[in-house]
DNA sequence: GACTAAGCGAGACGGTACGTCGCGTCTTAAA
DNA sequence: TTTAAGACGCGACGTACCGTCTCGCTTAGTC
């Protein structure tokens, strides 16, 4: 008569998991955010379509899952190299390594159009993929106040704002390849800007 | 039969290039690059989808057509004010401004995706939007340099990465407002760069 | 994931099927095959367009489907009237019937170009409906010439086509039309014939 | 004030008309009345499609157009042999031999649908075609009487129907090929037919 | 020689239907 | 209860041709 509680039945099987991250993996890097569909992802991983769906609500969210995994790996601390501009320097270069040669850059441009009609998406991206990046800049920027080479109230937002504005804008807008010396300029820009203060000379 | 060339055929009519620009721009008011769709705007304009398809290649085509008009109607030059950072924050603020009162926005949030898979509608873009804001902004900084207020050599390109780059980055991910002393940041940022001249003071 | 073979999936309605059979008879009945579309269909239906691809091929396919249910449903042996001449005329009439008072004979007009063009549509026809035909006729001459009616030899595809050429050609060229005595004149046409046998006086 | 009648313009050209037709036989032989659309015959013609409308209702009369030249090239009377039975086979192995090496199979297979949907179409099939062959049939079947061959009342309708309802049968239909012998046996049983009398034996 | 019809090419246009893709939901049977 | 399989309704895609419609030129007459 089923009055048991405890019937637990099949339970989710992390093979299918890593199966479908896989083969979205392999779709992505082949045909992009663009070509990436539920339909796909199950054909080439033999996956049923509902099994993805009991998973993720979207395609985007894959693409996301996929992106987020994918930072995870790529997690490394920058220490401390007693030079501010140097320090800086190395942490968007190691940004823009990943863009350049992961599908992180891919990814990105396909999904950035998204996050603007799906704000869970965005918050989700937000929360995975940015907060830690600006943790990360946190800790370079209380070293740089602690040696004095910037002014102590340097605002973070601006400063990821000014270090990877123009990151983005060659990604998603310019086109114009993203390489070392660009790098240089966003952050002599930056630390010029944080050195001087905010209300410095004008004019 | 003829050996002629000049036979001309009807000629596409003006009437329906129009209405076909105006459904398109209800459309995207009301529900984003998401929701446009030919058949969508063909049923709202009343024209055939075949029509469509004979002037736009796809509906991101016809978006983007929608907002090349957009900026040509809301050209207008800065007029010399003088002063250099008045004129930069002047300039921005007339770009966020049209970001965050016309269709602007939110096209460029569903269009964004579509340039980096699309070349060809990307570089229609940098053509017909990007190209009149660079030329906008070298006449400033021509004036700025002049005047003396910037070093001779600062970099266009650069400067063009570091006032929007940040604007951007604002639109496409972090999704933060994009306000007044917003623009003020980010100019004096760049004033303090092309101030300093790139070998300047480092550490 | 798994390597088993068994797994069944949903299965096919047979009230979506039925569903799409009685539009395309409706549909038939009212406009024939020309005016016979899978849009019209889908729509009539209520049944979707990709739900009939998945069962038929093209429109063709859907008509003679129909077809193939009414001869089967008309499907009725022809028993020992004893006489041969007869039984051929009460056979031929039964055919002509069938294409005077139902779908029959609009949907064989429309379809028969397409049994050219399509080779596994015209298998298909064969198959179900001439094969049936022939099976009876079989019968009728085998009864003929266990009673010393027709020749031994009388080859029963000639019996065909002397029997049912005439009823075609009306039905598809001279539009002239199928009554009762042309059957007589055909049969009695080809009794002559098989009676004679075929090296039989000439000149 | 427009009084007058006469004025006439620029006259259609004799070669743009050749043309269209030309280019139909091509397209006609290469893809059958399946793939002859309008459109295609004015790209292949180099004539504008408002010209081929302006000579023809539709692309079934246009392959009626050529099948009719056609069928007028081939006109040949058949001469006295003396033998009926011969006559007929020669007559009924000429029919057969432009259905098999000419165009005039093919565009007979793909009109014939299109006969019972378009009156006029059908009508105009007839009177050019069928005509012709039964005037013949006539010429053929009355010297036949003359000689005694046959009986003085065999219905010149029904012999048509004898001779050709088994071809076109195998044409529409059966796909069987149309060989030499086949003639001889729908001769045969229209012979038996028309020598013993439609009120003949029995039984 | 100017005027006036038509013929003609080119090609825009509104339509209808095509056949396909992918979506997200559902049903079924097996694990 | 999860899973693979796959049917299903749905919305949109981009394409093929349809038949009609300007448009501007050419070709013949007629006045």
């Amino acid at each position: 008569m089923q009055t048991e509680v405890a019937h637990r039945g099949r339970q989710p099987s992390p093979e299918t998991e890593e199966a479908i991250l896989e083969a979205t993996r392999e779709i992505l890097a082949k045909e992009g955010v663009r070509g990436l569909t539920i339909e796909g992802v199950a054909a080439r991983s033999g996956v049923a379509k509902t099994t993805i769906y009991r998973r993720w609500r979207s395609k985007h969210d894959l693409a996301l899952a996929v992106l987020i995994v994918m930072v995870e790996q790529q997690v490394q601390s920058s220490h401390d190299l007693g030079d501010t501009r140097a320090e800086l320097i190395a942490f968007v270069n190691r940004a823009i390594k990943i863009l350049n040669t992961t599908l992180m850059g891919r990814v990105m441009q396909g999904l950035v159009s998204d996050f603007a009609a799906d704000p869970e998406l965005a918050r989700a991206f937000r929360e995975k993929v940015v907060t830690r990046r600006v943790e990360e800049l946190t800790r370079i920027l209380d070293r740089a106040i602690a040696r004095g080479n910037i002014r102590r109230d340097a605002d973070i937002e601006i400063a990821n704002e000014l270090l990877f504005g123009p990151v983005y804008y060659r990604l998603f807008l310019s086109g114009k390849p993203l390489n070392k010396d660009f790098a240089e300029r966003a952050v002599d820009a930056f630390m010029a800007y944080a050195r001087a203060g905010r209300g410095a000379p004008r004019k």
